[in-house]
DNA sequence: CAAACTTCGTACGGTATCGGACAGAAGTAT
DNA sequence: ATACTTCTGTCCGATACCGTACGAAGTTTG
């Protein structure tokens, strides 16, 4: 089963809206170093603790951060797609995290030695505070992870988890299970499926076998809990050129 | 009522650990900024969304970031102490963040105007780097939360709370009502006296009208989850000067 | 076409936390 | 000393989610 979503999507790195978003110069920088790669479902972007030799843009793909625990659950950290990228502990200076990074849409993106970037955000510049301000909009939508799983009920995180991951890739389907969203939202695949099946009776979302469409996003957004439009308004804010599709 | 922690402790900016891990060029350029501050249990150090014109060095005292949702409810989404500072927005470049920050045991430390600390921070070099890694240390911290909301009973995430807290902070005794602590942990204030009622007889800790003292620093940490350690190496890893005092 | 596997739906008891109400205890003010 | 406020402990039913088990429906493989 050999994706083809290569030949459609995703042949332009600018096709990922922070290296778009690059000033001409710097981008000249990287581009030569920027090689065009497959993300396949499940591929483990990184490993917790491990050492991180690329730092990943993707361009028509989604990548959780994940944790997990030592009893084998799991909980999502973040989600990232074309609005930014995947290693920001290269910059950051820690080289490393405790989490790990999973492809959880499969598609493609570009990957850049560490080492590059790494020379390119000590010069300075628009390049640094561009990072800088997509990390600090990734930290909202860590810490407004943190409040909804302490305050939220599942069907609701499960809105907020569809209109994250629906913001960073094209159309509005999802190829994903209900265990890998349980996986995900760190909850039962039981969970998964009863919250489901009641966005899907109320109309918002039909479900089928490892897809999901979204049928009515106005009022899947009108169900969500508030934590979708606060991760959404500080990524508008920080990152002024369409961050996210809509 | 006036506080008096002033004349024993936090006499100098070096007391704050980030401070104190400064190269000397870096820090004689801010010393003259730096205003000596009490910090009055309940003051909001810095408002959701709102401008802030100082970040905050605590000394002895300790300031939680939280998120208060639409309804009232809140979560506490980190803890900074001696070792850190408050106000990352400023230098990440997006001046400000949709959470507060609130004076969780009252005390001391040094504030910098914000433009002083921006200036210096874009010089690049080690204060830079040493920012950076200080925020990934949060970030870490930030996510931990998160997991342990999902999957972690309040009593051990109180033991959490504890360890973290007092990492921060000298001694072994917190001033702080279960009510304070509830709106932290995200629960109501009767999960906040059931869990400190198992700790209590469990013989770890000493509760009494908004004092609590632990007894058994050893055995709490026996009955944390795995979050704390998690929390602990990374700020050791990252901040290697004894950041947390232990 | 049939078997094997994957994915999804459902059911049931168990448990943690919630929401609300109330009472006692310790400190504070008059 | 007395009244008042703050803080803590306890009890109740309601609810959301868990853990487990099992069956149904769709998909792949032989």
């Amino acid at each position: 089963m050999v994706r083809t979503l290569s030949a459609s999507t995703a042949r332009d790195p600018k096709d990922n809206h922070l290296l778009a978003a690059l000033p001409e110069a710097d981008y000249q920088a990287l581009a030569p170093s920027l090689e065009r790669v497959r993300m396949p479902l499940g591929q483990a972007v990184y490993e917790s603790g491990g050492a991180q030799g690329y730092v990943y843009f993707p361009t028509n793909s989604i990548v959780s951060l994940l944790y997990v625990l030592e009893d084998g659950d799991s909980a999502e950290i973040a989600v990232t797609g074309n609005e930014g990228l995947v290693g920001i502990a290269l910059f950051m200076g820690g080289e490393t995290t405790p989490s790990r990074a999973v492809v959880q849409s499969a598609g493609e993106g570009y990957r850049l030695r560490a080492s590059v970037l790494k020379k390119q955000f000590e010069r300075g510049g628009e390049l640094q505070h561009l990072l800088l301000r997509y990390t600090q909009a990734l930290i909202t939508q860590m810490t407004q992870t943190a409040v909804c799983n302490r305050h939220h009920a599942v069907d609701q995180q499960l809105c907020r988890w569809l209109l994250l991951s629906l913001d960073r890739l094209p159309g509005s389907e999802l190829v994903m299970t209900q265990e890998l969203i349980a996986n995900m939202l760190g909850v039962r695949r039981e969970g998964v499926t009863e919250a489901a099946g009641k966005l899907q009776s109320e109309g918002l979302i039909h479900y089928s076998r490892g897809h999901i469409s979204v049928l009515d996003r106005r009022r899947l957004e009108a169900r969500v809990c508030e934590c979708y439009a606060v991760v959404k308004r500080e990524y508008d804010r920080l990152l002024p050129f369409g961050a996210v599709s809509a």
